[in-house]
DNA sequence: CAGAATCCTATATGATACTG
DNA sequence: CAGTATCATATAGGATTCTG
């Protein structure tokens, strides 16, 4: 969901709101990074199923937003932080009501045990 | 966003619960819907911006998750109704505090007075 | 380690026209 | 009135490979 100019109309914060955390990731990574600053290996390894290349376009646009600060050190091995800036902690009662919700209706939700999807198959270009 | 399947992890429940009510209109309708049953287009003239199509698609969406009921009367000039089911009057505190964190944040939010964007060019066919 | 680059597919979202 | 049907585009999301 890219960026979105809201009018100005009830049901407008809703939106703007749900822009924020919307997609099937950021949510989550909001979620993790409330347990404090982390590097990208160890979110990463807290999100089975997510790509590097996902963690990292939704770390952005998290930043972007300024929910999230990241935090790079000239170090080698690269070492990258990232944790909740002010505004992003202001999303935890959010957050959290979303976790409650869903951890309530869990029954009546598809959280079913297996990610058993087939992998997609790619079609290899001529060789 | 299409239905996923959900592992048993931490976070799961955000993400679950994210899902019902992500995309750019779901949590708007439900916000809506809060004030009670309400017509199609009745629906769609609280929501200018949204199309005739989404606002079915997004409708059925959430009647499947079991969100909204649609009551479709046998009258001509046809008549459907909206409103929340049981689970979906529960989301009510959800969508609440997206509304309200919306709203002490809008400085900061995008909320723009105009959206003011181009229609999109559409290349007519050939004739 | 933390990514960037590249390629790919599937959905979301829209505009528009038509209909029972 | 409350949709369908069609067509078009943009974005989400992912697989894989490469690199400072």
């Amino acid at each position: 969901m890219k960026r979105r100019n809201f009018a100005r109309r009830p049901g407008c914060s809703v939106e703007a709101t749900l822009d924020l955390i919307d997609g099937k990731w950021k949510g989550v990574i909001l979620y993790h990074l409330q347990s404090g600053t982390q590097r990208f290996g160890e979110l990463r390894r807290r999100m089975p199923g997510i790509t590097q290349r996902m963690l990292t376009k939704q770390l952005r646009a998290l930043e972007e937003d300024k929910l999230v600060i990241r935090k790079v050190y000239a170090e080698v091995p690269p070492r990258v932080e990232y944790c909740l800036s002010e505004l992003g902690e202001s999303l935890k009662p959010v957050i959290d009501i979303l976790k409650a919700w869903g951890e309530s209706h869990q029954r009546l939700l598809p959280c079913g045990p297996a990610p058993e999807v087939e992998p997609v198959k790619r079609r290899k270009r001529a060789a």
